[in-house]
DNA sequence: TTTGGTGCAAAATTTTTGCAGGCTA
DNA sequence: TAGCCTGCAAAAATTTTGCACCAAA
């Protein structure tokens, strides 16, 4: 289902930031596009289908805005692109409920892995160290199911 | 302590690699300066004290070097750097045993933080999946101690 | 009308690569 | 001596920025 716009337009206004067809479209490809995990020049690319004038650099102000905004996650895979995702969304509103990412380092291949126990965590380092959690990236690297199987 | 470079030579020549001082001398940089996150640019001016006439290229490449042998951990803190620093070395060989990384979003300090729990969401990864874990990297994003002190 | 947003191109920045010469084995 | 390694500079590649024009409020 694509993104709550209205909710989207009430935050920027919100802000006193415009609302404009080109952070719609942004958004609206986030949306359409879950688990993908897109660089900048991927969602250049699928927005110019519907907006051919967009320019690159409205690309890179956007989804910093999105991601200032948490409405997008934001992660490396360093492959020298950062790549940006919607995030979940499935709690409450500002809580989006994440998701990790195991790294094949065969295939390069990204799987999307949901669990919970970090939670459990963040409150230990909160009780520990006073370090207020408010967001976390796990990257799992190693060998997929498939290139375990083609190789061993 | 500096780390064994003994052990460092003979891996070299194992695999067929030339021992050089820039090799030498990067590898004991990053010895001395455990938990620092080093960029090559960090990595580069410290050698340079011992070995002016190196370049930044050599460190780029030596670095990558010492990754592919698992003798540093590289870390990605998304300020347009990649850093390396060394692993703890604590357990077997091999098995570097990984400590997290608290990025403070107010003042942009980092500080690691051990914690075994991974482990066993890596084991279970493994069940779920059959996606062999074998490296991660943990970032957890929010306000530290000093910064909430201030604010709040 | 006012102010913020966009597109374009140039700039900035980190990292990689080609090549000639040098050093390790 | 043979071949890997290094240093330098140029190239590559992603992201940022300046500026004139445009559009939303």
């Amino acid at each position: 289902m694509p993104v709550d716009q209205e909710l989207f337009k009430k935050m920027l206004k919100e802000k006193g930031l415009k609302v404009t067809n080109q952070r719609l479209l942004v958004l609206q490809v986030l949306g359409e596009n879950k688990d993908k995990h897109l660089t900048a020049e991927d969602i250049y690319e699928l927005v110019k289908e519907d907006y051919p004038e967009i320019g690159l650099a409205t690309i890179y102000r956007t989804v910093q805005l999105l991601y200032d905004m948490r409405l997008v996650d934001r992660i490396n895979l360093d492959d020298g692109y950062v790549r940006y995702e919607m995030g979940d969304m499935d709690g409450e509103n500002d809580k989006t409920h994440h998701h990790h990412h195991l790294i094949c380092e065969k295939c390069g291949k990204v799987i999307p892995f949901k669990d919970d126990r970090l939670d459990s965590l963040e409150v230990y380092i909160e009780e520990a160290t006073g370090f207020l959690v408010l967001d976390h990236e796990l990257k799992l690297y190693g060998i997929c199911k498939e290139c375990r199987e083609k190789k061993e």
